[in-house]
RNA sequence: GGGCGGAUACCAAAGCGGCCAAAUGGACCAGACUGUAAAUCUGGCGGCUCAGCCUUCGCAGGUUCGAAUCCUGCUCCGCCCA
């Protein structure tokens, strides 16, 4: 989705705050941002806002989309958004939540996790119109004596009041000296960029502040900063995250997009409407009687935003013929055997076999074991035998609800 | 630098010479129920050409008819003292 554009001239404070501020977690502080947006509109110029990505992981989830909406926010109130690439950042690693030092990326890993990146922020926000920079600009170049001077700046008490610092010092996990060294040259970034504004997840209110307290060092006035809550996976407990399985991809196809979120638990609607649409909070209230409605409103918002109008439509209607009556999906893919498949002296292949070599389970054992958990349909029939053979034809598997796929045989 | 203790499957954690592919809980998968989700119940949860066979209990050797369990060395981790 892409923006409108740039306003012209800037609307009334009030109208900009009350966009601004939704679903926002800490705001330090409203009275300044207040003060700031009258400035910009008082003087034409748009406020500088800068929000951090560390490229240490190479795709974006619905959940990286949250504080990227914000940046929309501002984007299309007219300011200027500043994408921050932690190329340097990414490979110190930043410390946050962690309960133990993340292992160091590569120049070469951080460089290709950018790149597509980059391509999946465009879904958020209008990249034609923002201000790229990366932190190896500074860092890069400066030298063990600059790096001194920036930890000079900093005491270790301060440091310590950090709650996830505080935890692993109180139970004796290791924090590693550079660990420190991370909230200060993100801080440090907001003073290269001379931010108004610095954006991140709740979880980066500490580090946002430490850029306070640098700017103010430096001769700036220190920035706002604001910001959003982490937003937690579809197993409504742990924050979405790719390596737990619980999230959404933004490159993800309209239908697994749209089958995903109708798996989000009930108690979560209200949030994720909150953060990842723009349905106005009064219009969510009325909707959260019926979830199963809600659910609906929430996925087609969300994946028209992705892929188009026609294209939620298309999932909606793909996701009440397969979940509610049990069909078939679209676009199942496609397999065939391979010349290494395990074939019968008569040419036939084995369902286990098949199945898992289709990538409908992960092993021929699993795939025996789901046959006989009936588990496993083809063409719509379970299958009760597990030395099932499927000679020469085209069938439909389908393991579950969720995974399918159309097994072709050649004689 | 000194003194202890530990490394078991995705995670946590039993086992301490055969009855161990390895208890139990969590996570996860499938089934029943449910127009979503949740809850509940059932089954599964190393691999294979699967009533059998093969590979696993930090790594490498050794003792034994037989080892996750005993011995030796190595690596890593935690605790206590300095």
């Amino acid at each position: 989705m892409v923006g409108e554009p740039t306003a012209v001239s800037f609307l009334p404070v009030d109208e900009q705050l009350q966009i601004l501020e939704r679903g926002v977690v800490d705001l330090v502080h409203r009275d300044d941002l207040r003060r700031r947006l009258e400035q910009s509109r008082t003087s034409g110029k748009p406020l500088r806002v800068k929000f951090g990505i560390d490229p240490s992981s190479p795709d974006i989830h619905l959940g990286h989309t949250v504080p990227l909406r914000k940046l929309r926010d501002f984007q299309r109130l007219g300011h200027r958004v500043i994408v921050l690439w932690g190329t340097a950042t990414a490979m110190v690693g930043d410390p946050t939540g962690r309960n133990k030092t993340r292992p160091p990326l590569t120049r070469e890993m951080v460089e290709s996790n950018k790149q597509t990146y980059r391509a999946q922020v465009g879904a958020v926000l209008d990249v034609s119109n923002i201000e790229e920079r990366e932190n190896g600009e500074w860092f890069h170049r400066q030298s063990f004596m600059d790096c001194i001077s920036l930890a000079s700046r900093y005491t270790v008490a301060r440091m310590l009041e950090r709650d996830d610092f505080q935890k692993r010092h109180r139970e004796q996990q290791p924090i590693a000296v550079h660990e420190f060294l991370y909230p200060l040259l993100q801080g440090w970034d907001s003073v290269e960029l001379q931010c108004d504004i610095e954006i991140g997840g709740s979880d980066q209110l500490f580090n946002l502040l430490v850029g306070r307290d640098l700017q103010t060092q430096a001769g700036q006035t220190p920035q706002v900063c604001l910001t959003m809550p982490l937003l937690e996976g579809l197993d409504g407990a742990q924050k979405m995250s790719k390596s737990l399985g619980n999230y959404v991809g933004v490159a993800e196809s309209a239908s697994a997009q749209f089958g995903k979120l109708m798996r989000v638990p009930n108690a979560l609607l209200e949030k994720y409407f909150l953060l990842l649409t723009d349905v106005p909070v009064a219009a969510v209230q009325p909707l959260l009687g019926n979830p199963l409605e809600a659910k609906f409103a929430l996925a087609d918002a969300v994946v028209a935003g992705y892929h188009g109008v026609e294209a939620a439509r298309a999932a909606r209607a793909e996701y009440d013929r397969v979940h509610q009556q049990g069909g078939v999906p679209d676009d199942l893919p496609e397999w065939r055997p391979a010349a290494d498949t395990r074939r019968l002296p008569d040419g036939r292949i084995t369902l286990p076999t098949a199945i898992a070599a289709a990538g409908l389970a992960a092993s021929s054992s699993e795939a025996r074991r789901l046959i006989q958990g009936k588990g496993v349909r083809i063409d719509g029939a379970v299958v009760a035998d597990v030395n099932a053979a499927l000679g020469p034809g085209s069938y439909v598997a389908q393991v579950g609800k969720a995974r399918a796929a159309r097994l072709v045989i050649d004689g």
